[in-house]
DNA sequence: AGAATAGATTATAAGAATTACAAACAAAGA
DNA sequence: TCTTTGTTTGTAATTCTTATAATCTATTCT
């Protein structure tokens, strides 16, 4: 399920029969390469200059696509426009209330958090969302002078 | 800082020089009433009896004044539209993935989170946010059948 | 190889949620 | 009462995202 290299990335797609197109491997090595949770848009900006044809709605449509293949994760925060994040390993995020800068904190599994909802609730639990909201120390420092 | 009541809420909202206006009140009110995390637009819907001449945009401002004041929150899920919530007390939330269902979840506060979150990225943290998903069990015996 | 088929991209239009703005309104204070 | 401040309303504008149809590309089958 998680997979850490783009190379995995690429397998598992092919394996689902979703072809390899430049366009789709540029975003997604984009999507590895970058530290920054990029939006849609971010990602469109950043491949204009190699592929000066590519559509919006090209960006959006393989994200889904790597979105379905559980590769890529959706993010939602208050700002209108989703976040996009490969998936790698067990990771949460701390973001600053400030200027919306976001840092990958890591923690050992809230596994039995799942437990326990599923107990409580019934549901059967498959995936749980954890982040964190506060002040980058640059925001900090800003703010006390 | 968590508003547990209709009333409390009012007063919080009093000693910021916020007015109280009847629509205020309703949206207040609604959203204390509402077990269900409504979207603006649910809001805007449930008082257009009571208020036949209310604005969508008043929803939204009083959103987000109330947002500001800190009784009240918001919720992004991947569905396009934000959800909003009175700020009551330390729960989370389990939400099925099927029909969107969302239950209420208590759970002692992880606050160990936000405190090695502190140490390890530097940020003054101040919130976090926790989601849980799945399958409710309605969806769980549909999807058997 | 060539034709048929399935999948992908592009461009554009449409849709939905949210915000901006200006005018009209209401309340509080001097 | 007059002024000031804050609120609502209605509408237009903006932004993000999806739908659609046409074109293009790759794969498969014969």
């Amino acid at each position: 399920m998680a997979s850490a290299s783009l190379q995995e990335a690429v397998s598992v797609l092919k394996s689902t029969n979703v072809r390899m197109t430049p366009q789709r491997h540029a975003i997604l090595e984009f999507l590895h390469s970058s530290m920054s949770h990029p939006t849609a848009d971010d990602i469109y900006k950043s491949l204009e200059e190699r592929f000066p044809n590519m559509s919006v709605a090209t960006v959006y449509n393989n994200l889904r696509v790597f979105k379905d293949a559980g590769i890529v994760k959706e993010l939602t925060y208050g700002d209108s426009s989703s976040r996009f994040d490969c998936i790698t390993s067990d990771h949460y995020h701390v973001i600053c209330n400030d200027c919306g800068k976001i840092v990958d904190f890591h923690y050992p599994g809230l596994d039995e958090v799942e437990t326990l909802a599923e107990h409580v609730t019934g549901f059967e639990i498959e995936d749980h969302r954890l982040e964190i909201y506060g002040t980058c120390p640059a925001c900090t420092k800003m703010s006390k002078q």
